[in-house]
RNA sequence: GGGCCGCUAGCUCAUCGGGUAGAGCAGGGGACUUUUAAUCCCAAGGUGCCGGGUUCGAGCCCCGGGCGGCCUACCA
């Protein structure tokens, strides 16, 4: 059994040692039936195998990859694993392949050509009687979730995009060896099918095969089938698994996908251009956040993952592009938390000619819009408190900052009380500052700490009237520079979008750069290190009174879903390396 | 980053006043021509996250580390 002295090939030399499971043994199967006949030094072409489990794969456990069949050259004794260990299923199932392989069938064939889907299928035959037979014949395919195997019929439970259907298998409709091969299919196998629609005497529509392909064998094991897969890391890990046994986990996308989509639709009807601007940039500015860093090669330049899109997207409206948008990624070297993922995605709007107050219109637009498409309604669950919802039924309330700040704390402030004054009521309040802080900045530190998670459980509130101090960007209140012509979103307690009246004065953005310099040098590592030349420079060229708007779409998902994570609505969050290899040592343990 | 909690079979979970572990599903063998998480019978399956320590003896107690969750701090 162990001659595996191969043929010469280079491919046949690479799935040797990439693929020791297609190899392993076989010789337990032999008593079964005709698939068995020998190993697998008959592959015809190495492709397919190329991408044989148990390499590149980092999930493996450790255990796994020192297991007996991680070594070309193991012997038949160290090869048993325990049965019904990982391991064990991997291999039985490395085992059917070999021996399709070797029957002349190809266990990842090219293509199936799919009829009707699951729901279609649901849909279109909702309402026949038990027993039924339709005549009519169907294509189908799918994963296999469950499989009830009962002596001379098997029900074969499938999954497809948009559902599940069941496969009525006979064997005095496929005769002895047909149905034998059908038996031999395991759950998280890819079939397809062909055969009648029917139902069954208890009225389950099903298929009736007539004719089964293996369209791809799983290697592994499928979670539970009733219980699934619960645990938090391995579902974020392996979002794949995630998603094919967990319906939340797909609705959860199918709403994400749905407000995104509907936010673009609402853009372009109001004639907004949708763009794309550089994630790598020399200087990451627009918000204040620490960037990652990287580095050209070729150019031997730092270079900054962007924080925002806001520099660009307006560059281009002094371009002329008057309504432009990007639905971008974005990157902040901070935190993670259940709020916040080291990338993520926003949407920014500009548009000439309007203001703050014209952005406001927009976002409840947007807004309301993406909760009835992805949703179907205005109400949506409370993320954070069980058993209450929000009712996102516009017009929003708006109130200016210092107002609310009056409301919650009892506190009248102004950014034009001298700082002592302000530092008094932070004292009172329980809010930290800093010696360097102006007015502004103390004003909006006692909004931030005291009164933004009062906002919006009830309904979204608009805040508006932020210090200039601590928006660089926006244009300054006509009847007060120390205010800008600013507001943020609140939805149960978190900030969801942020817009302004945006600033054009190129004299008045020099100086704010520049206000944002020193706060650098004072130790605030978030603010802008360097003033960016080149986007003055285009403000010099006239950039047209335009409003601003970004909202955050990891926010919105999570409100449309009713997830209370940001790593529920991002497919693959930002997590810590699987499994910290001392070997490959070559990243400290230090950042 | 701080506090609390968790990590046991591929998955979901048990167990005990410290005496080297059980179940369901999945997997293996068998029965079954209308199942729906099919059912029934049989036999298997474990470095108890990792590394130390205490102890005659540690999955359990202690220390260190890893990963995750929740709360908290920051931006969105």
């Amino acid at each position: 059994m162990h001659e595996l002295a191969v043929e010469g090939s280079a491919v046949q030399h690479l799935l040797d040692q990439r693929a020791p499971l297609v190899r392993a043994g076989g010789g337990e199967l032999g008593t079964k039936d005709q698939l068995v006949v020998g190993h697998a030094s008959t592959l015809r072409n190495g492709r397919p195998a190329a991408q044989a489990p148990g390499r590149a794969d980092p999930n493996d456990s450790p255990a796994s990859r020192r297991g007996p069949y991680a070594v070309a050259s193991v012997s038949d004794d160290q090869r048993s694993a325990a049965a019904g260990s990982l391991d064990e299923q991997r291999r039985i199932r490395a085992d059917k392949v070999a021996a399709l392989r070797t029957a002349g069938v190809d266990p990842y064939p090219d293509r199936f050509e799919r009829s009707a889907t699951s729901s279609a299928l649901q849909t279109r035959f909702a309402s026949l009687e038990p027993g039924s037979e339709t005549g009519v014949e169907a294509r189908v395919a799918g994963r296999v979730m469950l499989r009830r195997n009962m002596g001379k019929l098997i029900f074969l439970t499938i999954q497809d995009l948009d559902g599940t259907l069941q496969l009525f298998v006979s064997k005095a409709d496929l005769g002895e060896d047909r149905f034998a091969a059908v038996a031999e299919v395991d759950l998280g196998d890819w079939v397809g099918a062909v055969g009648e629609v029917i139902t069954t005497r208890k009225g389950e529509l099903s298929v009736k095969v007539a004719e089964l392909r293996l369209l791809a064998k799983a290697l592994r094991p499928l979670p539970d089938k009733w219980r699934g897969l619960s645990d938090t890391d391995t579902r974020y890990r392996q979002r794949y698994v995630d998603l094919i046994v967990n319906e939340e986990a797909r609705q959860t996308f199918r709403v994400r996908h749905q407000a995104v989509r509907s936010l673009r639709h609402q853009l372009d009807e109001e004639g907004f251009v949708e763009v794309e601007t550089p994630v790598l940039q020399l200087e990451a500015g627009g918000a204040t956040a620490r960037p990652f860093v990287t580095h050209h090669n070729a150019l031997d330049q730092e270079m900054f993952l962007r924080i925002a899109l806001e520099l660009h997207l307006k560059r281009l409206v002094v371009g002329g592009i008057e309504r432009v948008y990007e639905i971008g990624r974005v990157f902040r070297n901070e935190g993670i938390s259940t709020r916040h993922n080291p990338e993520f995605t926003m949407v920014e709007v500009y548009w000439a000619l309007a203001n703050y107050d014209d952005m406001i219109g927009l976002t409840e637009r947007m807004i309301c819009r993406a909760a009835a498409d992805a949703t179907g309604g205005y109400v949506v669950a409370h993320p954070d408190r069980p058993g209450e919802t929000i009712d996102l039924t516009p017009p929003w309330p708006r109130r200016r900052i210092v107002e609310l700040i009056a409301e919650r704390t009892g506190e009248t402030v102004s950014v034009h009380d001298p700082v002592e004054q302000l530092h008094a009521v932070c004292d009172r309040l329980g809010v930290a500052y800093e010696d360097w802080w102006g007015s502004g900045k103390l004003v909006y530190a006692i909004f931030d700490k005291k009164v933004e998670d009062t906002l919006g459980h009830d309904r979204p509130m608009f805040a508006f009237e932020y210090p200039a101090e601590v928006s660089p960007l926006a244009k300054p209140s006509p009847a007060d520079p120390e205010n800008t012509d600013r507001f943020e979103l609140f939805i149960g307690g978190k900030e969801l979008a942020n817009g302004y009246s945006e600033l054009n004065d190129p004299v008045r953005q020099r100086a704010m750069f520049e206000m944002e310099v020193a706060a650098a040098e004072h130790g605030d590592d978030e603010a802008a290190r360097t003033v960016d030349e080149d986007y003055l420079r285009a403000l010099e060229f006239g950039l047209p009174p335009t409003g601003g708007l970004g909202v955050g779409i990891d926010r919105l998902a999570m409100l449309l879903a009713g997830q209370p994570s940001i790593r529920e609505v991002i497919l693959f969050p930002t997590l810590r390396p699987e499994q910290p290899d001392s070997d490959e040592g070559d990243e400290g343990d230090e950042g």
